[in-house]
DNA sequence: CCCTGGCACTCGGACTGACTGAGTGCCAAG
DNA sequence: CTTGGCACTCAGTCAGTCCGAGTGCCAGGG
């Protein structure tokens, strides 16, 4: 059905098509590319690539556009993933370097993403579920209010104000904190719940009531933390093409972007650190993403473990082996940080 | 040079352009309002008007557009502050009642103020600087790593992770702990600074050199803490008129607002939690703001000391009067809730 | 002195029709 | 299977026309 030199042709289209933003006729096609044959036989593999639904036009005297399909087809066989020349590596490696803290991090990462890609830039924080325990703090505040710091070895540090049913005293506070740090630093996260369960049974008893109070809210910090944090940047460069890749306004996606819940169930999808997912178009669950396509992989300490995923947001008409390398670069990078950190 | 009459024409103008978005044209203006004059004086009203500088016309037959000085000469003498419905208030109070924590407070806020004013909306977290300091936690992380867990009255809590010169014992923690919490609990982060320096003297000389490691620490992190968060929302409300409030493209106010020291700056003008600080069109100090006019206020636990500012950025074609009551209810709301925690 | 109605003028926006050129689909021949 | 030729379609552009909104100015009246 598609030979060899159709392919060629898709691929040449798609190639013209991200780097003019107009829509590609058979006659530039064979000028700007060595296909060895005529527009005429070009026009006949067109047609087919047409009927496939590979690409379209937008009006009968205008060239041909791909479609999500012909993109999907160019991702997955078509496009060989664009490696970063050395100065863009030295630069993200400097750039990143200079990060003070967790928070650094990922604020230079994302702009980074964003100015590397000239799309939207999405980054996770390192997710907590999938973290493990490094220190777990007690602050005594007042008699009955205890501030709960927990420290994660991904370097990101939550806090919690629990109020407690009953007086503790400073020395009671260090006793908790003792056996806290025993039984669940160096766990992983979705662990230490069920080792904080049995923990009531190895301590003094007039702590208990305080005891259950506390674990509840460590529990509540790691399960019903859905607010997983993200940072964004570069939505400016939606606004670059002018309305020319989004159809009338840029409002849904800008929208679509502001949601967390949306930015997270995106990034969920690239959850493998190994491998650069891409959702094209149609493919996005959300609505207002119907327009965009997406790129995404996780990043952790060590390649097999992710903790966390970034990504970019931009319009199908994208350069996807560039973006597909800068994503992979920079979650590389970003990994490598968090493991010396 | 202007009577009673022409400042009524200049806000008759001001009211129907920015809820019409049209140039507005003497004959509309006398069918909307009861001026009690016919067209033509109106037209000769309108004609000094423009002579002064506070309205134009965007082109010959058109009707009328404020300008920048006439959206001041509107906001200073001739808008009343719109008081919000008891419906909206509620829907203040409720909705912010449900946050947990600092986090949640500052971002359910942008969020309502950009509902409320269907514009962008901008919160500064309160800042280190002006808060006063709760308690300061240190966590021996190994023997030559602490952390010092900064921890506000407004809730805010920032750490740092130190590297110490020389290794400490757990002991030698403790009493750095008691010594400088009894020291700077209580007191403005401001004062701090100071109180830290002359604390050397009363200390173990054993412990100097860790002791002046962990100072400096403390004082880069609430002096050199330039990196004062702000949160966004609302910038798909930038997108709504399509581009007709803006020339061409919302690119520049998209970029301006990507730049956190930029927001910061402008939140800066508004520190006083009495009173709503408007700032318009070219007044602003950004490029890429020229078009937009910001209104921010302070907000803090008492009416009179603001930790921070909060405000919202949209169009020079903006309502005002709504604008500026929606950002003080919410600052005033905020700041209660800051008072009670 | 200010207000008013009248009138000529300007000019953007909408509509029309003609033209151009890019690009296609199809067909018959090599 | 490829190629050149040809008729066809249609977006974009340009010029011309018309309409109407809105203005500025002026002379007359309270």
């Amino acid at each position: 059905m598609l030979d060899d030199r159709k392919l060629d042709v898709l691929r040449a289209i798609v190639e013209d098509y991200v780097s003019t933003n107009e829509p590609v006729g058979s006659k530039v096609l064979v000028e700007r590319h060595q296909l060895g044959v005529s527009p005429a036989t070009i026009r006949n593999d067109m047609g087919t690539l047409e009927d496939e639904g590979y690409i379209t036009q937008p009006h009968t005297s205008a060239g041909r556009v791909p479609t999500d399909k012909g993109y999907r087809l160019f991702v997955d066989k078509l496009s060989t993933v664009k490696p970063l020349s050395t100065a863009e590596r030295r630069a993200i490696e400097e750039f990143l370097l200079g990060a003070v803290d967790l928070d650094d991090v990922v604020n230079r990462s994302v702009r980074l993403l964003a100015q590397l890609t000239r799309q939207v830039a999405v980054v996770q924080y390192p997710s907590l579920t999938r973290s493990s325990v490094r220190h777990v703090e007690l602050v005594r505040l007042s008699e009955t209010r205890l501030m709960v710091v927990l420290i994660t070895d991904t370097g990101r540090v939550e806090q919690r104000i629990v109020e407690l049913p009953k007086a503790v005293t400073e020395d009671e506070v260090a006793s908790l904190r003792t056996a806290f740090n025993g039984r669940i630093a160096g766990r992983k996260l979705a662990d230490a719940a069920s080792l904080v369960t049995d923990l009531p049974e190895t301590v003094d008893p007039a702590a208990r009531a305080n005891l259950v109070a506390v674990m509840s809210t460590l529990l509540e910090t790691l399960v019903e933390r859905v607010d997983e944090r993200v940072a964004l940047a570069g939505t400016a460069n939606l606004a670059r093409s002018g309305a020319l890749d989004f159809p009338g306004t840029i409002r849904p996606v800008l929208e679509a972007l502001e949601e967390h819940v949306v930015l997270l169930r995106l990034l969920g999808e690239g959850t493998d650190a190994q491998t650069v997912h891409v959702s094209i178009g149609g493919e996005n669950p959300h609505e207002g993403l119907q327009t965009t396509s997406v790129v995404t992989t996780g990043y952790g300490a060590d390649a097999t473990t992710a903790v966390a995923s970034l990504g970019i947001v931009g319009p199908t008409r994208m350069d996807y082996p560039g973006a597909m390398a800068a994503v992979r670069a920079v979650a590389r990078y970003v990994g490598q940080i968090l493991a010396e950190a």
